[in-house]
DNA sequence: TAAATAGTGTCTCTTAGACATTATGGT
DNA sequence: ACCATAATGTCTAAGAGACACTATTTA
């Protein structure tokens, strides 16, 4: 390992950093149908993409795509480039996580994370065994990736922070909207956001999203060119509504 | 300017970063006493600090105070003993924000900030001017710093930033306690939310925040050993009940 | 007693939450 | 006709929001 020095103003010289790469936990929505003898809503779950390390260190074990941000690039810029070339994605919602950065995270030496995470949809994925020439990528579900994989450096932190964060998000913005077509009906709403927070449970659903003052604003009913209402039987045997989400987002607080 | 190298895994030589600072924006509510015939709540107003530089680049131009990671300590750490060394601030709530790394950004070379904010009480900046030798440093109000100041770097944008991220705080988790002691009135609530975000309004807010269920949980009456409530009046002539935060923070959603 | 802030009463309209009921179209 | 899901009806209790009113202290 070499250690470079920089020279701070005082006269000190300081070891400067390996290296800052882009991390990106990228997740995905799968859809799968169900045999059932009427039509149904699909089983939908929530996957995390990992790449098996072919080399030191780590080598075998999987980890979160990802690569060195270059001198002439933002780290966005940077994580944008390594999610199209470790991945195939080109599109999709990239969000900044955050700094990982703990002494020793890295045998290879000073290196300093910044951890992204990307939400994409299933179709995107499709052409990724030609994108990675002879990278093994796997889809996995937050479980195993947390509690079956074992994963190199402290990928599995930055796994739970950004599942954590994207819990957040779906209940508190509009991300959902990532997961779903531009127009949806409500049932698929509702079962995207419980796929990612289990814990979403709201049996006036329906009611609260439609009837509500607070919530009038994030969604709005789909229409077609001569203003009548659209509905699909996609997913079941009476006609649901579609709606799509504005672009409005309510503030909340804790205090009103 | 050296430009450093490194090797990647497939041979192609990269440079590497010349450094990775932290920079901090920390926040202050100072009180400031109001001359009137009776009793009153003080003035509150929210500033940021802001260290004048002295040597290139950008030297007579204030700055976010901050300073280079160092290879056994990770940024939180970093940020830590900066926020110490350069404002003798020690303690406080200190958070990360994000990272900044814009090619240029900063003429010395390929430096990648990572940014955070701290929100202290303003007694512990009262040694301020021992801590720091020769740094100039001053209070400033947001409107101040991001209008009237010329900025050094992209701090500008920092500031702002990090403006944004403790209004959403402010009414997203229970951070003002942050601002104000262990006990208080309502009427002290209510002013430092509105110190941090002018646009909160809620004229029930005294009923809203002890009378709802939703509410109940946020906060709980301060209360002597003998379980009798305690009071001040050291705002009003009536005295008001106090209270403090419990660790409960509420979970919100816009669907619910 | 006047002033100032703390806190409650009261009224109307909306929402929450739980269940029951009706609607629609496919098998 | 039956089933599954969509959507509405209904009822009670709670909350939002506005405004008037009472309470407690000091000057």
């Amino acid at each position: 390992m070499i250690i470079r020095k920089n020279r701070s103003k005082n006269g000190k010289k300081y070891r400067t950093p390996d290296g800052v790469p882009a991390d990106i936990v990228m997740f995905t929505l799968t859809k799968r149908e169900r045999k059932t003898v009427t039509k149904t809503l699909p089983i939908r779950e929530l996957k995390v993409m990992l790449i098996r390390r072919r080399s030191w260190p780590y080598a075998g074990m999987w980890a979160l795509p990802g690569g060195f941000c270059r001198e002439n690039e933002s780290i966005y810029d940077a994580a944008k480039r390594e999610l199209k070339e470790e991945t195939g994605v080109d599109g999709g919602h990239l969000e900044y996580l955050g700094v990982y950065s703990a002494p020793g995270r890295d045998p290879r030496g000073w290196i300093i994370s910044n951890a992204f995470y990307a939400l994409v949809e299933e179709w995107m994925l499709e052409h990724r065994q030609a994108a990675d020439d002879a990278e093994e990528v796997g889809l996995f579900t937050i479980q195993e990736a947390l509690e079956k994989l074992e994963l190199a450096f402290d990928h599995r932190d930055i796994i739970m922070d950004a599942y954590r964060k994207i819990q957040h998000q779906m209940l508190q913005t509009t991300i959902a909207k990532q997961f779903l077509p531009e127009h949806f009906t409500l049932s698929e709403l509702y079962q995207v956001i419980q796929t990612v927070v289990p814990e979403f449970k709201e049996p006036n659903f329906i009611r609260k999203i439609t009837s509500t003052r607070s919530r009038r604003g994030i969604l709005e009913e789909a229409r077609d060119e001569n203003g009548k209402p659209l509905s699909s039987n996609q997913y079941s045997q009476r006609p649901a509504q579609l709606y799509r989400f504005t672009d409005h987002i309510p503030l909340l607080s804790i205090y009103t």
